[in-house]
This record gives C-alpha cells, structure tokens and sequence, in this order.
DNA sequence: CTTATTAATCGTAATATTACAATAAACATA
DNA sequence: TATGTTTATTGTAATATTACGATTAATAAG
C-alpha cells in the first residue's frame, strides 16, 4: 500500500494529477513566479529570494525540470533556469479544459 | 524536517499550491470527472467506478471537502456529492492568472 | 596548481500520503 | 427490534515527500 494505483485512471486523469503534484507545493510556485518575473534566474539567487537551502531549491528544481516545465542552460559555473513555453502552453490548455468542464444539474 | 514551511510563501503562493496538491492525485481528478458528468453522485458509485477501496475513496471525497471543492448532501442512507460552483470559479480564476503570466525574456 | 564559486548529489531524519481491513455510525425497512 | 445499506472513522503498513548537512563536480579566477 502507500502506492499510487495509477493503472486505475485515463492518461488525461494520470496526466493533469502528474502537473498538478509538481505544482503541489508553494516552494515550487515560488520558483516558478520568480523565473516568470526573471529577476535572474541562478539556484543562488532562489535561494537568496526563497530562504530555502540551495539542496532543497535545487530538489525542487529537479522536479519542475522532470515534468518538463523547467530547462537550464549551464552558464559557466552557474546555470540559467527558463520556463520551456511551450510545455507552460499545454499545461495551460489542459487545466484550462479540465477546469472548464461544468456540472450542469447539481444536488445541493 | 519534512514539513513545508508555508511562512516563506506569499499567501497566493501557498492557496495555489494547496489547490493544486489536491488536485494532485489522479483518483481525485477522477472522482471530480465523475461528479462533473453526474452519472449520479454517491460514494458507492465512484468506488464501483473507479476501482479502490471504499475507504479510500472516502478519504479522497475528505481532501476535496477539505479545501471546499466538494460539497455533500445527505440522502437518507447515501451522501450526494456535489461541485461546489464558486469555489470551482474561483480556483479556474487562480489557475488562469497564475499560468497565463508570461516571462517576456528568456536566457535558454 | 590552488582557491573560490556555483549547483548537483548523497544520505538521512522528520513528516505526510496512500491504501485498505475492520469497525462504527446513521438511517431505512421488514 | 432486527437487518440491510451506505458512508465515515480508526488503525496501520508501505511508500513518498520535504528539508538540509556534507560532499562532490565543474568551471572560473588568481
């Protein structure tokens, strides 16, 4: 147990839960408003804006760049993280079109 | 350790990722799929729907009661799950302004 | 070559999540 | 009252996540 029966659910479910997750905590959405705003976009500099220690943003990281929505570009000894734009467009459409779902009758 | 540590977070960065957690388990995204289409709303018709156990499905309905995206009337012996429709508004409203910022520069 | 600088990785402790069997609670019906 | 139906709760095992110190790796600067 403790494992995600993932084999139950559709690819679309799997997937919007998958994004959803990562987006699942507030380190991550931290990140990622900070690279939005690009006031440079080094590990150093999150962790100075973030508080957090530099494993923990760079764990954080790791999973923003697994799922796709991160890329880096290695700069020296530093690296400059960026949104891949058009992973943020899908993500974008497919909570646009699971959010846009309505329930027409409803209980109570 | 592992704890998050909400305090170095804004507080839309924390109801972001609070949403979003939750939304953060494809038996949940099911579940809101189901109630969505309302093939009928019991928690008997979602365990025969999608697979796991009664009391799993159970703790899920609980999460999504948590942060109010669920609401549940009481039908004699059986509950009636429902959307609760603002809340579902306001949440499309926070996905909206948060994936639709735009980083204008781009380092990589 | 030596010494910073920067980010990734490893190891690990604390905590949270997922799943389910067993049980309880609440109501309906015979 | 006894029995069935439906959902919630409790307890617990397995696993995942979060955070960070220590270390490593890679490049830059002196």
């Amino acid at each position: 147990m403790g494992v995600t029966k993932s084999e139950f659910f559709t690819k679309e479910q799997n997937e919007i839960a998958t994004i959803a997750k990562v987006l699942g905590h507030p380190a991550r959405i931290a990140i990622l408003d900070f690279i939005i705003k690009l006031e440079t976009c080094g590990c150093g500099d999150l962790v100075k804006d973030i508080g957090l220690a530099q494993p923990t943003i760079s764990q954080h990281l790791k999973e923003l760049k697994k799922v796709g929505i991160l890329k880096g570009k290695i700069e020296g000894t530093s690296v400059c993280y960026c949104i891949d734009e058009e992973k943020w467009d899908s993500i974008r459409n497919k909570f646009n079109k699971f959010l846009n779902k309505n329930s027409t009758e409803n209980c109570c």
